[in-house]
DNA sequence: TTTCGTGCAAAGCATTTGCAAGTAG
DNA sequence: CTACTTGCAAATGCTTTGCACGAAA
């Protein structure tokens, strides 16, 4: 907890209650890339007075600080990110998910391109996840 | 025009009036990712009664069809490509241009990574443009 | 006391839906 | 003829804004 409170201190935020409980949410759940109202529906349970106006502040003060990142892969909801490490994602078309994958790629390395100058490298990946495909093979087994 | 009009029977589609309108557009204007309401705008002009659903219906029918894909970097607004060959993105984040790159990624051949299976690759730097970079460059002479 | 954060209620907007009229084949 | 498409109007739902109250320094 004590640890959190100076990451919020360190960027310059002041160490609310509500945000530390953001924060806590998003350290404990850092694989899952929640969606706004992923976090609002946790904390609500909790806090009853949380609002959905304070977790979409707390979230745009966290990326402003760049304490989160947008991941925008669904085209239809905007999943928060933790920021640890630079690394890709993986959605999978059927269950949804998506899941961080740390693979090394040297265009990620690169710091132009064509003549443009690059301070991000973004790259996600579409498909069946482990855990579908294991299912789908099940299921055509069962068919059998 | 006839080449377009088989692109759409090609896939299933009617070749209707306000769909070829949408395919030309986005055949001339291949690269510059418009948004819906670029091509509605666009369009609007020369036929008056274009609406904006009709505009939504075709590109969720090209979109379906594959004749389209969303290009969501920004995550603010979704910008349509039309799908030539596989490519990745760079997003200026000063004029907000989005360019397409061609370079060879061995990562983009994957097949399957960590036991997900890959059925799609993408990838978008952010960064400054060349332009942008240009006229960053001149500012600074202009200051001395 | 002064500044900043919270959270309710209302507003704003992009997208979707329902549906009547029109059109392609 | 028959099914599909168009496009207006209304509904939907996510996100932002205005603002009063409360907490922290």
């Amino acid at each position: 907890m004590e640890r959190l409170k100076n990451t919020l201190k360190e960027k310059g935020l002041k160490p609310t209650y509500q945000r530390l409980k953001v924060l806590e949410y998003l350290d404990k759940h850092e694989n899952s890339h929640p969606t706004v109202e992923m976090i609002y529906e946790a904390l609500a349970r909790k806090i009853p007075t949380m609002s959905m106006t304070t977790v979409y502040n707390t979230l745009s003060a966290f990326l402003e600080k760049g304490l989160v990142a947008e991941v925008t892969i669904t085209g239809t909801e905007v999943r928060y990110d933790f920021v640890s490490t630079p690394h890709h994602h993986f959605f999978c078309k059927k269950c949804g998910n998506i899941i961080d994958i740390n693979i090394k790629c040297p265009i990620a390395e690169k710091k132009q391109t064509h003549g443009h100058k690059v301070e991000e490298v973004h790259g996600y990946f579409k498909g069946l996840c482990k855990d579908c495909l294991k299912s789908e093979k099940n299921k055509r087994i069962d068919d059998e």
